[in-house]
RNA sequence: CGGGGCGUAGCGCAGUCUGGUAGCGCACCACACUGGGGGUGUGGUGGUCGCCGGUUCAAAUCCGGCCGCCCCGACCA
């Protein structure tokens, strides 16, 4: 592609509306452009990118035997209906009506509409497992787009489902699927990280998610360098602590007048917040509230208590008044000594030895407070969030924080659709039995921001070759000089004719503008051609994000830029 | 939806407090110089000051309503 009848819209100046790189410096080099919050155009050279992220995704996904189908955007509400999930789904299932008044969703997912399919197509055991996949624009209407490509509201996704008669069948495809994504991500030349994640509302079986490493992520990981363990904060247990040999006190009230808060607590006491212990008041779901119980340095884990029966998901929080009526005294005074609630008690403040916590009374606090004396009928359970430094749950070791993007997710599904939706077959002894499956999905747009978030300096991009919208970009410094343009020509010529993904700047630019902007749009290999070196009949050779150039004739530069 | 910030030329911003000729840098157009890291000079083009209403002799500026964007929280590929 020529450069100067390229769409390629750069900017030298951030964006006011970009926060985070990949934001910035995908808009910066003009690969996409916002239409409105969280919807994008993708320009020529950011489709480039995300066509050849697919590219890779379908060799790899082919390769474990999943198959390519393309299923409607635009979904009926019927089958929502079926499944329970119009009425489920919030504001986030975009819903529309046609001119005769019939419901319709804006697909974010398929596997209403997959599994209505397999339940019309498929009528033989002999014809499962199955695996099917797509490639298509989904559209959720996210509370909060942001990040740009990192949280949009339309975006490109690869889902695929898969088929089963029997866990076995299903465990089998689902470590293709697991092996398949590891497979592409390495191939794209990312830095990811596999964990064990929590699978949310949209099944309930064992899930996986593929983490590419970046600070600006906002997913939390808890790994162990030495077990190799690795889950989503969210899901990653916290152990019960080692008993405490201290013994135990007799319970206190002390005065602790206009003291609410945790760090108030602790430093009137002139104790660590550890020792202190506080106590949540959430929504219940058979009754109306619920106390949770936390050491004063540990954080709730939302996830783990909205998966608590007795809570109700997702977890809410109850007003302040509501607190008031329900205990008696503000939010500050809380405790879970004596407390007319259910209560649940994290196991570390379970643990906790003379703690102290609120006493149900304005103004006073409890110290040498001991659940099993204390508080016997909570319930202990682990509702908290691991911190760094934590024993891993596999027992190998300490626990470590990285942060991620969470580009890829697998989930068993078990029959959680099937169900609803009748979907089951006669098994080869003539037994009926619902199928069972499982979905994957990969977000390919935001995979390629994913990418530009890890691989980029203060420059620009860095493109891993696997996905760089060109493999080489040629740069021609004096164009209008035929001398030069005659090379430039015949190197551009050779480099078509070799198969490679050339972009040439042949655009009547200064030098510096060149240089710069091509560091931004960050292309793997620079082929530069200046009259300076081509009167000595030499052109430069580098690569992006490494400062050696080499010289070398005309001739050979095709020849370098394959080997890399 | 709750909390915070913002909306002035294509982009980045000043001007708003204290009402009175709409500005700066970049980009864009023309010309000249320059030609290996976003160069210099001269001359230009481009604005319903987010929208609607109010106050006032006079509103970018004050008041009310609405819309949009960004950041922090709940959601997720």
């Amino acid at each position: 592609m020529r450069a100067s009848r390229t769409l390629i819209p750069t900017l030298k100046e951030t964006p006011a509306e970009a926060e985070v790189a990949s934001h910035v410096l995908l808009l910066r080099a003009g690969f996409i452009r916002r239409v409105a919050g969280g919807l994008y155009t993708w320009l020529p050279l950011g489709l480039r990118v995300m066509r050849k992220i697919e590219m890779i995704v379908r060799e790899e996904l082919d390769r474990f035997g999943a198959q390519e189908i393309q299923m409607p955007v635009v979904q009926p509400a019927e089958l929502w209906r079926e499944s329970g999930r119009w009425d489920v789904m919030g504001a986030e299932l975009l819903r529309m009506r046609d001119r005769h008044e019939r419901d319709y969703a804006m697909g974010p997912t398929h596997e209403e509409v997959v599994t209505d399919l397999v339940r019309r197509t498929v009528d033989s055991y002999k014809e499962i497992p199955l695996n099917v996949y797509q490639i298509q624009t989904k559209f959720r209407d996210e509370i909060r787009p942001r990040f740009g490509l990192l949280r949009a509201r339309e975006f490109l996704m690869k889902d695929a489902y898969s088929f089963h008669l029997g866990e076995e069948s299903l465990e089998r495809t689902y470590r293709d699927m697991y092996d398949a994504y590891t497979a592409i991500l390495t191939r794209i030349g990312v830095d990811f990280r596999v964990v064990e994640a929590d699978s949310g509302t949209i099944g309930d079986g064992e899930s996986h998610e593929f983490q590419v490493l970046a600070e600006s992520g906002e997913d939390l990981m808890a790994y162990c360098p030495d077990s190799g363990y690795a889950a989503n904060v969210e899901k990653a247990e916290a152990l019960a602590p080692e008993l405490s040999d201290e013994s135990p006190n007799p319970i206190e009230k002390v005065e602790t007048p206009g003291v609410r808060t945790i760090a108030d607590v602790a430093s009137f006491l002139g104790l660590e917040s550890a020792r202190c212990v506080k106590t949540l008041i959430v929504r219940g779901d058979q009754v109306p509230f619920v106390a949770l119980v936390l050491r004063g340095d540990h954080e709730l884990n939302e996830t783990k208590a909205g998966r608590l029966d007795a809570v109700a998901a997702p977890v809410t929080f109850a007003g302040d008044e509501e607190v008031r009526a329900a205990t008696g005294c503000s939010v500050g005074s809380i405790g879970p000594v004596g407390l007319d609630l259910p209560v649940y008690a994290d196991r570390s403040a379970a643990a906790a030895v003379n703690c102290i916590c609120g006493a149900n009374e304005e103004g006073f606090h409890l110290t040498g407070v001991n659940q099993s004396r204390d508080f016997p009928d909570a319930r202990v359970v682990d509702i908290r969030n691991v911190v760094e430094g934590d024993p891993s749950p596999d027992g190998g070791g300490k626990l470590a924080f990285a942060r991620g993007i969470e580009v890829g997710h697998i989930f068993k599904l078990g029959d959680k659709y099937s169900v609803p939706m009748r979907l089951a077959l006669q098994d080869g002894a003539g037994t009926e039995a619902s199928l069972i499956m499982g979905c994957y999905g990969l977000g390919i747009s935001r995979l390629v921001a994913a990418v530009a978030e890890q691989c980029h300096d203060d420059n620009g991009i860095i493109w891993p070759a696997p996905i760089a919208p060109f493999d080489a970009h040629i740069l021609a410094l004096d164009y209008s000089r035929s001398d030069v343009a005659e090379v430039v020509e015949s190197l551009y010529e050779e480099c078509l004719d070799a198969g490679i993904d050339v972009l040439l700047d042949d655009r009547d630019e200064r030098p510096g503008v060149k240089f710069a902007e091509s560091d931004l749009l960050g292309i793997p290999h620079r082929i530069t051609v200046g009259v300076r070196n081509l009167a000595k009949g030499l052109v430069e050779y580098g690569r992006r994000g490494e400062s050696a150039r080499e010289l070398l004739a005309p001739a050979e530069a095709v020849d370098r830029i394959r080997s890399g």
